[in-house]
DNA sequence: CTGTTAGCGCGTTCAG
DNA sequence: CTGAACGCGCTAACAG
């Protein structure tokens, strides 16, 4: 292997020159830059980072937790972390966590082991002890933030959107259109952000003076086959609702499905709006309307902050909101309407 | 920051005592152990692995170069990766290079840097320099393997599955069906793999005496939005094609869509196959028909095969083919085939 | 502007 | 079985 220490000695120089030249060029001489320079191509140097970054007591690295990164929605979150950090000289060290606990600490403990120097958590689980009660953010953690998701108690560095007013800008889209049974597909209970969900829903139906039927409340996982198989728990109810609002894009694929194989026509006889607004949702039959959210533009923004805090150290204490937007497609209707010869 | 040095002054032993306990307790007497392991919690010490890492003169990181992480495809793959890395105490940096040169080649440099031990390339372009026309793997290049795709020349090892044989067995479905004017939307031109699919597509045509028209052979770029455009171009053919053959099932989402909106009614008026079996083929309508592909295992085995090139040293030349499987739903089906009020 | 020197935290000899 | 000592490759002080 050719070290720092050949450069220095085929170029003439010391290796701090040679260092120097490599880290700040405009702080040496031209004459000894060039010699430094074609000394390293003579060789073919290259820097050993692992070295540098061990002496400088950082990674350039941060660790992204992902709960699931088969759910197309954390992909193009991913896409926009990766964008900044690679402008940035910063890598990403892939987590897929799969909710599990285990696999959440493992990852997390690359911090406190020097491999990485934050940690960026899409999911819900916050990957360090705290103490039960605890309303401030603990001084011991290493950077970290989060993305979609946030913590209840604790003042997370966050970028998200407003979920509440989403979930309530799409119900109300629904009661709009004269739509008042309408059930709920959620995430799971245990996130904060189906909580927020849930209380848009909430708002919406009371404001309506819709009817709020806790059997019309079900929850999934986020995935295709839990949105069908909520579905068809719905559509089995004496009181069947008219129109059905999913927590994300994927649920509402599913819903459609269970619809369609229950031989109801869509969206005459069942209104159906997703969440997210990922790619599929312009090619589903009939199009989905959903809540679009700028899922780059989070990635991005949550890795910015997190450079802030590496750089500045210590944490922030920002919650970014970005701003959400309802897509109207094919998928919602007034209900009881026939489209005839349209949709199956 | 507490070193191993701290805990070797609490526990009243020297340093090469901890590291030694800590590598291999069986080495060390029970009473040192015990004194040391209770040093090491009272201070609550974590190795420094990026100390480790740079004194063993390696990383435990492999860089998986992902052409495009939001293609569904790429996640199951990675997922399977990321198993078996983890596993194996082996972490994963994430590229996302998009195609770009720039990108691919910032990526495989960490490894000349000590950033990472190996390569997993999921794309297409190999990250090296190459002489053109050589036939055998470059000694200079680090641990490498490719996954789905392939190269042309050198001997790269590689997990992928037959392309040919399901391209033509997808092919031969349509053409059991009574199909004969079967139209491909291929991916793009300079992929081996598309080359490949394109040759299964060819001989099944062949083999079955069915016109080969070169206006049916399109491309695009694996996205929904490209199998809707190049379907579109199909349908404006004054020959039309009775059927699909699509090199991904997002394309082939694309394409069913292009046809409801030109009217036709699926699979009646235009039987449609894709490739790969991502989730939401099972969810479209009407269901796709496709080629299976086993993606977790295909990235398990690619880093087993990492792994072993990890721990021998140097490249195997290994090309594992792993089974696929062909799906058949509801969008395939006889020619002028109509079910009535079943599909739109 | 450049060179000398002193480590970063750990693993690994080699004596004892 | 244990400890002293060295050095991985690099950067950061400081002195010149």
């Amino acid at each position: 292997m050719v070290t720092i220490k050949d450069v220095a000695r085929i170029a003439g120089v010391s290796i701090a020159t040679v260092s120097r030249t490599l880290a700040e060029p405009e702080k040496v001489s031209e004459k000894t830059r060039e010699k430094v320079m074609k000394a390293v191509e003579q060789c073919g140097y290259v820097t050993n980072t692992l070295a540098r970054n061990f002496r400088r007591r950082r990674s350039n690295t941060v660790v992204v937790l992902v709960p699931d990164i088969s759910n197309l929605f954390f992909a193009n979150i991913i896409q926009g972390i990766e964008g900044v950090a690679h402008q940035n000289q910063y890598r990403i060290l892939l987590g897929d966590t799969q909710q599990i606990p285990e696999r959440e600490r493992a990852y997390a403990d690359l911090v406190s082991q020097r491999q990485a120097d934050g940690v960026i958590c899409l999911g819900r689980n916050i990957p360090f002890t705290y103490r039960k009660g605890r309303k401030t953010l603990d001084p011991d953690w290493p950077p970290f933030a989060m993305a979609c998701e946030y913590h209840g108690e604790i003042p997370v560095p966050t970028v998200c959107i407003d979920n509440i007013g989403a979930s309530q800008e799409a119900v109300q889209h629904l009661l709009d259109l004269g739509h008042t049974r309408i059930a709920f597909i959620n995430g799971p209970a245990d996130s904060p952000l189906c909580d927020d969900r849930l209380q848009g829903y909430r708002r919406a139906m009371k404001r309506a003076k819709a009817p709020l039927n806790s059997s019309w409340l079900t929850s999934g996982d986020f995935t295709l086959a839990s949105g069908y198989a909520c579905t068809q728990d719905l559509l089995a109810l004496s009181q069947r609702p008219t129109a059905l609002f999913c927590a994300n894009d994927e649920m509402a694929i599913g819903a459609m499905q269970a619809c369609r194989d229950a031989g109801l026509s869509l969206p005459g006889d069942m209104s159906i709006i997703g969440f997210d607004d990922i790619a599929f949702a312009a090619y589903t039959h009939p199009r989905l309307s959903t809540v679009h959210q700028p899922r780059n533009r989070i990635g991005e923004q949550v890795m910015q902050l997190m450079l802030k805090m590496l750089k500045e150290g210590g944490a922030g204490e920002t919650r970014l909101v970005l701003p959400h937007e309802l897509v109207l497609r094919e998928s919602t209707a007034p209900p009881g309407l026939v489209i005839p010869g349209r949709y199956g």
